[in-house]
RNA sequence: GGCUAGGUGGCAGAGUGGUUAUGCAGCGGACUGCAACUCCGUGUACGCCGGUUCGAUUCCGACCCUAGCCUCCA
């Protein structure tokens, strides 16, 4: 079966072929590092990086760019309450955004690009715009001007006159027309700028993106992804930009995630109604909190709650359950061709069938005879690698730590080996006060004939 | 105000013009010294009102409601 993506530019789910040949470039817009990300941030990460193992098992050179704005409003200021130096500042959120993506089974993009390292292509872009008349500088200012595109607006479906009319900020003088939108910007003595030719200052929100596509992708590229809110105004803008500079077609395919949502609402920085990734960490495993953001379509919204993460926990339970029973048969390296797991992520990366697909593998892998188990383990360590889960060792994920008062794994062997004295004496009594006792701390304990096993809950 | 998306069983979440996923929770059963795990069985839910149709949750129209974008935002 053909991959099929949506295509937020045609409205509609379309077979995807990359422009060239066995040949896929992939650009997502990363995080502005003024601060730890929280879970919504996390979402295109976790949503884009099983996009990105779907294009390496189909297509032979995939390269997948993400990249880190390091120059912002947002940074400065945050810098200056802190009182602290600005490169300082990124370079600590930026290394923090690679360990929380880390911790959710991310693979590391190929390309991570940082706008600061591209002032001269920013630049260069920028000239290219005047000269073909697509912008114009005023007061140190250089601005867009968006009547000169065509079909500006196409991407975000939405015309010049809808905008202009629900327009809800004071334009600025130096504007020619209302929706134009700054390129470079000029900055203070104390704030950070470069020279240019327009003297010195810093440059727009929406450049970097297109001159970093440019440099390490190329003009036109596969596939751009990114949260819904950056359709407008920072996709089209991008679009215009890269579009009326190297007049070839930029992205052949956009792709927006859904929002994560809080009570019913998005959940945002500005809202303060955000759960940073790294608390959650403190509270569940990474894997659970990949699990919950793939169990949600990816254009859906989410709903993130506690409720959300415990059904998630309890799902990878099941899962890893299945494993762990398995655990002495050497799984056989299985090809999910052609599963009903690999067309659920081959139709617009429709993860919830895939993971009802992951769990009836699961229930074979149970089922299974003996000389089936190590086909159907195949198959789910398989398919779960696909999603970045399940491969852990199934012991240790039973055994981790699941918050509140810990008891330790010695107390719990050494209990487990009284039970195991007394029930060999049928004293059943002080047999279910031990299981009673580790009950209450946490512990399940599950007998079976090769003896006693346990797990935290 | 303009534009966009969506309203599915207790919860999460797919999907479909008729045989109505999947998971969690619940209930019944098998297994177990007791449990747990696992397995088997069990739930006619698709916002409201009309229309098309032999038949609509699925198509069409109106309505209600929710969220989002139009400003920084994944």
């Amino acid at each position: 079966m053909a991959l099929q993506l949506y295509n937020t530019f045609s409205g509609k789910k379309e077979v995807f072929k990359p422009l060239v040949e066995d040949r896929v470039r992939m650009y997502v817009c990363g995080p502005t590092v003024y601060n730890r990300v929280h879970i919504g941030n996390a979402r295109p990460a976790v949503v884009f990086d099983t996009l990105y193992r779907l294009l390496k098992k189909r297509f032979a050179d995939v390269v997948y760019a993400r990249n880190i704005t390091d120059i912002d409003d947002k940074i400065m200021k945050a810098a200056r309450d802190k009182g602290e130096d600005i490169g300082t500042l990124s370079q600590r959120y930026a290394q923090a955004y690679f360990e929380d993506m880390a911790a959710l089974n991310n693979l590391e993009p190929d390309v991570v690009p940082y706008a600061t390292q591209h002032l001269p292509e920013m630049i260069a872009l920028i000239e290219q715009l005047v000269e073909k008349g697509h912008a114009y500088a005023a007061e140190g200012h250089v601005l867009f001007a968006v009547e000169t595109m065509s079909d500006y607006g196409k991407l975000s479906k939405r015309s010049l006159d809808d905008m202009l009319a629900g327009a809800r900020v004071e334009v600025a003088p130096y504007k020619k027309y209302a929706g134009d939108f700054v390129l470079w910007k000029p900055s203070r003595e104390d704030e950070p700028g470069w020279d240019s030719p327009w003297g010195r200052g810093r440059p727009g929100w929406h450049l970097e993106c297109s001159a970093m596509i440019k440099k390490h992708l190329g003009d036109t590229i596969d596939i751009h992804g990114g949260g819904r809110d950056l359709t407008f105004p920072h996709h089209e803008n991008e679009r215009a930009q890269s579009c009326c500079a190297n007049g070839v077609d930029f992205v052949r395919y956009w792709m927006h995630n859904g929002y994560v949502n809080i009570e019913g609402e998005k959940m945002s920085k500005s809202l303060g109604n955000f759960r940073l990734v790294n608390d959650l960490l403190q509270q569940y495993p990474g894997e659970v909190l990949r699990f919950a953001l793939l169990s949600a379509h990816y254009r859906s919204e989410l709903n993130f709650s506690s409720d959300l993460l415990d059904q998630a926990w309890r799902s990878l339970d099941s899962l890893y359950g299945a494993l762990r029973e398995a655990a002495d048969v050497k799984a056989s390296c299985e090809d999910i061709e052609g599963t009903a797991f690999m067309a659920a992520l081959e139709d617009d990366l429709n993860t919830p069938v895939a993971i009802g697909e992951l769990h009836q593998m699961a229930r074979a892998l149970n089922k299974a005879s003996d000389v089936e188990k190590a086909r159907w383990k195949g198959m789910l360590l398989g398919a779960g690698q696909q999603l970045g889960i399940l491969q852990q060792d199934p012991e240790g994920w039973f055994k981790q730590a699941r918050g509140g008062a810990e008891i330790s794994e010695e107390e719990i062997e050494r209990l487990i080996a009284e039970r195991a004295q007394c029930k060999k004496e049928k004293n059943f009594a002080r047999a279910d006060e031990i299981r009673a006792e580790l009950k209450s701390k946490g512990v399940v304990l599950e007998d079976s004939r090769e003896g006693t096993k346990w797990r935290r809950e």
